[in-house]
DNA sequence: AAAATAAATTTACGCGCGATAAATTATTTC
DNA sequence: GAAATAATTTATCGCGCGTAAATTTATTTT
């Protein structure tokens, strides 16, 4: 039966006995025919190998079903398990994920974004660069394609932005690592690159003149997104050079912490909360790989999962209801506080 | 003058005062209309803001110029780090590639597949899940598309494989762990979703009869691709249970690895080669993370850059022969031996 | 400068599907 | 069971581009 090769939909159209027309209707949406019409149509689509030519397709529809994801460096597991979400949440809601990594270049944002465009895709959920991105070209962006930000807002762009409350989540680690002990420096890159750096800065130092400190900054001088790297080579200066002060390190990112860790090692120094223990290490995400390290790493718990969540109902709230939401809403997720053995 | 906004190549060859075909030839290569007309078509690119629609043109190519790269879990940075590099040389070679991401699952593999076979690619690169994957169906699909495989084989399927060779990595590991100390044991999962584990079990196996030592095997079970926490549980059972016999221990990857860093470390016992360490501990594939594990870890480098390389290459000089490759390639490349402090 | 070659143009058609209006048929409502 | 409503069919157009053959124009060769 299935030896006759279906070319195109007005073949399968013969071949399942309905017209063509409703048949494009079907595969636009299965709801929208009758029951019995949607039977015959399912069966005779196991009978025969056809599927519609998606590219004939996505140049007639007005929309396509395609949603792109944009993070800055896909292989950071904080960016690789939020998309990981998104893509399961896209493809639930019966569209096609684009996903694509900006590898930490702003011209490769640009790029993603420009090809984006020439895919007319339903909508995007971006997560900027931030401070390297080319703001105005991604307002533009956002202006043509409805456009969810998360996880590193740009002021003005996009529909809508879903990201965590650094304010809070740096405040209450700031308040738990005074409570239990020294109040903490501040480990952090000199020039990050990713985007909420800055508002973590002002969040520990906010926190730390709250509780009546003096900040301690310790800035890290380097480029890029190897922040291991950077923090282990940080951290070595710190220790060795003798310039710190307190004895209690937070570090901006746990990618960081995890660099501040191997160099406490290295250098013979005990992490940790117990007696014998020189240095406290607390870092911010929860890293997949946070609650491995050595000693595990404390830390303030993004919720992937809710960011993932909201930012994808929020575009998909927006590419139904047409037209723009009235007004650009803004959600900010609690961090919980994750205490593990370094702090 | 760029404020009449051009629709189609219709309008565009008219504003560049060249014919449609011409303009239709040029998009398709560049290098295949004079220079004269090239320069033309170039001005008017610079002043009109026009690209073609690529529905349109992929529907009436025979070839599209999409080629996919399918991963089996592309938050494991191992693989993330591969696709990256092998998203890099696409790109430059002219092509978009299609990332998409297994997640360990088995049916997700498939749709990814099914889903490029509506994409009509040029190529794909694909790294199966292996033992997991369904033999027959990715045989399937790499008879009717151009497809390398790396990282895993698979009988028959594709036209190369490009891969790592285990059983010199794994031999030239316990070469180094005999000579440096007590032969290893070999940790590894009892059903490892990964496709390269069983080689580097076998590998072991001969490895320590050839220097008449008596294998030992540490198997954990579990499930999924949470190597870490299945190192990690696996070898707090293997110390607190007391049933180890050696104390070096080489995993089967460096994920499980750092799961066993992990355990060693919570459980007191201190890791490394000086004199008042308890065990020694391997891993294999250096992981971007293996250098900032607690000890930094020794491991079997697999050149991600040389397989990527090797891999988009093949696809590359596929496509363009048109006709299949004569006869299956089989390429493997030798691990370097990266000695850390873990052992 | 004429001849030979190469490239661009004109003309015409096809790809596979979405969309629409009018006519027809099936289903629901009372 | 008739009327009202909903779904399907028929017929036809358009989308934006690739491709091919025949013709014209431009470039290179001798």
């Amino acid at each position: 039966m299935s030896i006759a090769k279906i070319k195109n939909m007005e073949e399968f159209a013969a071949a399942s006995g309905i017209s063509r027309p409703t048949v494009s209707k079907y595969f636009n949406d299965p709801d929208s025919v009758r029951k019995s019409t949607r039977q015959k149509i399912e069966a005779a689509l196991e009978r025969f190998d056809y599927r519609p030519n998606i590219y004939a397709m996505n140049q007639n529809r007005r929309l396509t079903k395609n949603i792109g994801v944009v993070v800055p460096y896909l292989v950071d597991p904080f960016f690789g398990e939020i998309a990981r979400n998104m893509e399961a949440l896209v493809v639930a809601e019966g569209y096609r994920p684009i996903l694509l990594s900006s590898h930490g270049q702003p011209q490769e944002e640009l790029g993603n974004l420009e090809s984006l465009r020439s895919i007319k895709p339903a909508g995007v959920l971006l997560a900027p660069l931030g401070r390297l991105s080319d703001h105005d070209q991604v307002r533009a962006f956002c202006k043509d394609i409805p456009t969810v930000l998360f996880d590193a807002d740009i002021d003005g762009a996009g529909e809508a932005f879903i990201g965590s409350n650094n304010t809070q989540s740096i405040g209450m680690m700031v308040d738990y690592l005074c409570r239990s002990g020294a109040p903490p420096a501040f480990l952090e890159m000199k020039h990050p690159p990713n985007p909420n750096a800055f508002k973590r800065q002002s969040a520990y130092i906010s926190a730390m003149e709250r509780f009546d400190h003096e900040p301690e900054m310790i800035q890290v001088t380097g480029e890029g997104w190897d922040f291991e790297e950077i923090g282990f080579r940080g951290a070595t200066e710190a220790i060795t050079g003798g310039g710190l002060r307190s004895d209690t390190i937070l570090c901006s990112n746990d990618r960081l912490a995890i660099g501040v860790l191997s160099a406490a090692y290295e250098l013979g120094m005990r992490v940790g909360i117990g007696p014998d223990c020189a240095l406290r290490v607390a870092g911010h995400d929860n890293h997949p790989f946070a609650q491995y390290t050595c000693p595990k790493l404390t830390t303030a718990s993004q919720d992937y999962a809710a960011i993932a969540d909201m930012s994808a109902r929020s575009l998909f709230a927006l590419i139904e209801s047409q037209n723009r939401a009235p007004s650009r809403q803004t959600t900010l997720f609690d961090a919980k506080l994750i205490m593990r053995g370094s702090a």
